[in-house]
DNA sequence: TGACAATATTCGAATATTGTAATATTCTCA
DNA sequence: TGAGAATATTACAATATTCGAATATTGTCA
């Protein structure tokens, strides 16, 4: 019963994936990159520190990644695999 | 910036997979279907009781069903989202 | 029926996650 | 430089998850 994916690398990313906010923000950077902090927060409704903490949970499980423009900071999913996964869920 | 998955559906999968030994066990029962609780417990080196606790949680997310075979009960996954989600993992 | 094997449930302590509020940091540009 | 916009961090209470141990339930078959 040899296991051929990597448990530990897709468990921290159903774990930051396994929350409404988180999956609402990562699925909707998939479809639609480059948004920042303060877009998301209005357009989902939920306090900017919220929203920042969030993203800093994706960050850290390396789901996405952010860039500076200018004024603001622009997030994107930055990971073949959870792309690949995020892709999947429309189907 | 309309949403065209569930999200909800999609967390409580997420939250079921964010666990390395419920994404071991979801992700053998997809390549290996129809395993049984102390075989689980046995190769997974994992106290019975703890197995079918996290068996209960695949259960009650939908990840899973279960069917008595004579003695025992054999699970599998039976969930064709999950089953895409699993399948892309190793790719 | 009764013994045994297989599986499930319950409980409690330890730990982790969540949301909110308050505050801090970082960057831009007048 | 300094004001203001954008983003991040911290602290804390409430809630949820985790694991192990003990125990209970369920089904099979002699």
């Amino acid at each position: 019963m040899e296991i051929d994916i990597d448990i530990e690398e897709y468990t921290a990313i159903f774990k930051a994936l396994a929350h409404p906010t988180r999956l609402t923000i990562a699925y909707n950077l998939m479809k639609k990159p480059e948004c920042n902090v303060n877009r998301m927060s209005e357009c989902l409704n939920i306090p900017q520190p919220t929203v920042s903490q969030h993203l800093s949970i994706l960050k850290n499980a390396k789901v996405i990644t952010g860039k500076r423009c200018g004024n603001q900071i622009c997030y994107k999913v930055d990971n073949k695999k959870v792309i690949s996964i995020l892709s999947q869920l429309a189907k």
